[in-house]
DNA sequence: GACGAAACGAGAGCGCTGCTCTTGACGACG
DNA sequence: CGTCGTCAAGAGCAGCGCTCTCGTTTCGTC
């Protein structure tokens, strides 16, 4: 309806993409800290200030690589989720978590982005939640399903139990993602999700030099493993 | 016994640790990445180029500050163990794992230097080593007493094993760190370890924002108790 | 006690950065 | 056809890490 108007703002729109790339692609060779819009700007065979007509600032254009970090992993676990049979409880709980880690080795600057410090004075715009929760999402859709179906074991015994000042906050996060599910499972989900990234992060960033030196993967299954385990996913599978 | 020598070389280190802590207090406001070399030179009235007869790079500064961060942090982990009774192997583990998270919590930027991503093309130089491994220390020691008073309950049935491919690595710790303790119990030792971190991480990162807002400190203590049960830990300390 | 070497602070300067402001050209719309 | 918004370009500002040079001061040694 607007081929007209269109016409600028879709060579305006396509632009944007080719900056984000080009960033992306500087992002992935020299880090967060090593992005510079001088040097996008020449890559792309234009002024340093024209950069300036798409984004507003430096932290604007990584505040645009941040959502869309947020959102190739989240696609990334979307998809692992998807490939597995919908009543493998436990297969998409694995494949997921390895989808994670997967998607972090083979974008170590782009995982660091998100997960690693935050910049200086830089605070999270709103625009990053949506993203940023579909991790999220697709690991308490898991446990909704198994315990939908009646196979998500209660919490193992000897457990401590949530504190009661998690109940307001184990409300909010039941209405918006986890469905009928006790306070209990709700925070060894969130603790869950915590380990599981914590787990990545310090392979990524260097900590199991020198510790952990043979098989990562084999390790980070076990971590994966054991969650799933706690949170009652491993009910054996009816034999064949 | 070399007061002659020692006039210029005292005032060489008096000026060394005069930069580094400018520079902290620095890094303290403005985290890494504005820690500038020629403000802390202002900040001392002396011109940039000087500071460089002392830190040959703005790199080694930073470095000096990782340093100090890993020995700081590791300085609260073995004056909280020290501050427990040797025989109360819980509220050690607890008392080590909150003055974690406390010195975090205060500060936030020296934190992030340690457990944040690394910076660019940074390759953390052997120096860090030995300060980086005293928490663990701290708490292997924990497992090992308790191993030794044979407190130290076997693991929940129902977790899965240690891959074999951890073996080596295991042997290494074993003979580093974690004395006479299986395989399966020094995975999951790492495992704490990580978790711990992992969790004190998605809090000062913002992870938990709209996500654990009203006592973190509640939740943080329950993964660490978690994990303290976990590893055996919790073993009913003989009533009163 | 004098001398050479080493260490030091100051200053100028290089190339880079993010960002601002102005200028002139192009394209869409009334 | 004229007007107005959008655009790329260029100059320029202040800051950065880092290097090199230049006098000065201090130290260890004849």
């Amino acid at each position: 309806m607007n081929a007209s108007r269109t016409a600028r703002e879709r060579v305006r729109a396509e632009l944007i993409s080719e900056i984000k790339e080009v960033a992306r692609r500087q992002l992935a060779v020299e880090g967060a800290s090593g992005l510079s819009l001088r040097a996008v700007a020449r890559e792309l065979g234009m002024v340093s200030s024209a950069i300036y007509r798409y984004f507003p600032s430096r932290d604007d254009l990584l505040t645009a690589l941040i959502i869309e970090a947020f959102d190739a992993i989240g696609a990334a676990t979307e998809n692992a989720d998807a490939s597995c049979p919908r009543d493998r409880h436990l297969d998409r709980w694995m494949s997921v978590c390895r989808a994670i880690r997967t998607w972090a080795l083979a974008h170590p600057h782009e995982y660091a982005l998100i997960h690693g410090s935050p910049v200086p004075g830089y605070v999270a715009p709103e625009d990053t939640a949506a993203p940023a929760a579909r991790d999220g999402i697709v690991l308490a859709g898991i446990l909704r399903d198994a315990h939908e179906a009646g196979k998500l074991a209660p919490p193992p015994a000897g457990l401590p139990p949530a504190p009661p000042s998690f109940a307001a906050d184990a409300e909010q996060l039941r209405e918006a993602l986890f469905a009928p599910l006790s306070d209990d499972v709700i925070l060894l989900a969130l603790e869950g999700w915590t380990h599981i990234y914590g787990t990545v992060s310090f392979e990524l960033f260097g900590m199991y030099r020198n510790v952990i030196e043979q098989d990562r993967a084999a390790a980070f299954d076990h971590v994966a493993l054991t969650q799933a385990h706690i949170l009652g996913l491993d009910t054996p599978t009816p034999a064949a």
